[in-house]
DNA sequence: CTGCCTGCAAAACTTTTGCAATGCG
DNA sequence: CGCATTGCAAAAGTTTTGCAGGCAG
């Protein structure tokens, strides 16, 4: 999925529900195109507020969960207090490993994991939605100090 | 592991940290070995103030933690803003389905799970502490409503 | 004795909410 | 035009911290 398509997508997703399609909203997901990696809501809502997009916090709290509840976003959390988020189009599914000493995050992608995940859901008569797999431990270069 | 032995294990690991075995510190590790399934930290000091048992908000947190560094508990978060917190003796390592409607919390245990793991971190060079695999979705009573 | 721990309350932090004003549909 | 949405600030909820005793080692 690209940019484009991931903006007809939250456009979409806003008018089956019937809420409205604002400047605000449109402003988050596109800032949110440009980014990488992993951030929280509150280091996105000072990067926003940087850039001189208008948008209070609670518009920011608001458009992050709307953009999970439409999958173009991800939200984590890796043993902090703090829920973080990525952008979930235009990259493969992966799960994470944290290291507990420097708090950096690895990501890895195992389609063995998705058959597991399968047969898990299948023996509970569980419906998937999705999921997380987070492995904590001590990267390599920690390992070496 | 039994009961005895977690106390034991507590005992050892916080004389080789260096910390005080205080009484408040066994009082909480004993209420939790009568526990069940999961609770979080506010839950619990209620449980604890109820029982007479004689420890403060700060301490319940402390001890919650020094827990989870000596493997005695586990710590999770399953998406809302809490942490929760289960017993980690006495039972075999384990990984959880969670519904998005009704909350309920379903355990699993998948032993291929914990190849796939072993295989990611000697990919990563990774040296493996613990994990937590949640998935999402919804559940089977949740499907039949 | 020493200094780690505890209790209490206040502070810190993340997230949610109430209310009046705004503007999308 | 009606009502969802926004901004702001205050509230709510969870976890941490500072400080003055208290007690384990």
């Amino acid at each position: 999925m690209d940019n484009s398509t991931a903006k007809e997508t939250f456009i979409s997703f806003l008018q089956s529900q019937k809420l409205r399609v604002t400047p605000e909203r449109l402003d988050l997901l596109d800032e949110i195109m440009t980014s990488n990696g992993h951030f929280d809501a509150e280091n996105f809502y000072s990067v926003v507020r940087e850039k001189g997009i208008k948008a209070s916090r609670a518009t920011v709290y608001n458009t992050l969960d709307l953009l999970v509840q439409c999958g173009l976003i991800s939200k984590y959390r890796f043993g902090d207090t703090t829920s973080r988020y990525e952008k979930a189009f235009g990259r493969p599914r992966h799960d994470h490993l944290i290291c507990l000493n420097c708090g950096e995050i690895l990501e890895f992608v195992s389609p063995e994991l998705d058959n597991i995940q399968t047969k898990v859901c299948k023996q509970h008569g569980f419906r998937f939605a999705n999921s997380s797999l987070q492995i904590f431990g001590t990267c390599s270069k920690c390992q070496k100090k």
